[in-house]
DNA sequence: CAGCAGATTGACT
DNA sequence: GTCAATCTGCTGC
């Protein structure tokens, strides 16, 4: 399967990008396990100009600060203290856009998934939701920074993502952001299980 | 330094 | 439907 190159992930249309990954495979080696799922739920970030952002009004912390490198690198940090959520930076360095990954229909590796995310049965919620799917592809906040190449990374889709199944929407669990919570950075397949509601 | 809210999830009423 | 879990970082005393 082809890998994704770095230079994906530079140009500058992030929104573009974030509907792009739809269909791709994101792909984990970690524990010496292979973990793998397509990508049916994405959310964009764009940066200083956007009040979702943890990059708004070009705030750096050393939590934000990986989102400041070149496209390519993971971004991943925690939220309500528990969940581990995973974003692509993309765009060139210092423009700290980034696109959360939401939801993962599952390829290979599902039963060390189901031991990551202590399941029985693999229903959907075994990688719907953003911390769910970090959780099942043992991703953690020291993964963030890393370059997108070995430990983590995308390979193309098996098949092409289908156009007429794109939903949009606003993005999720942003009131907080005022009139950009109303923005419609959210892209997803319509139906698909994977998909957090609402999914059509 | 205390208080609070958050790109969420799962357990429980 | 409600609510607790618990780390990061912002606000204000």
């Amino acid at each position: 399967m082809q890998i994704l190159k770095q230079d994906y992930f530079l140009q500058a249309d992030t929104l573009w990008l974030a509907k792009d990954l739809l269909g791709k495979i994101l792909v984990s080696q970690i524990g010496g396990t292979i973990t793998s799922g397509r990508i049916v739920e994405t959310e964009a970030y764009l940066g200083v100009a956007d009040k979702a952002s943890h990059a708004f009004g070009g705030r750096r912390t050393a939590r934000t600060e990986t989102m400041y490198l070149p496209g390519g690198h993971a971004y991943v940090y925690l939220c309500y203290g528990i969940h581990h959520l995973f974003n692509i930076v993309t765009n060139q360095p210092n423009i700290p856009h980034a696109i959360l990954i939401r939801g993962l229909e599952p390829v290979e590796g599902i039963a060390a998934m189901m031991l990551r995310r202590k399941k029985k049965i693999a229903d959907a919620s075994l990688t719907r939701g953003p911390g769910s799917l970090a959780q099942a592809l043992g991703i953690t906040t020291r993964h963030s920074g890393l370059l997108l190449t070995e430990t983590i990374w995308l390979t193309e889709g098996e098949k092409k993502f289908d156009p007429g199944l794109l939903g949009q929407s606003p993005r999720i669990g942003v009131d907080y952001a005022a009139e950009d919570a109303l923005l419609p950075f959210r892209f997803f397949e319509k139906g698909n299980a994977f998909v957090t509601k609402p999914n059509r």
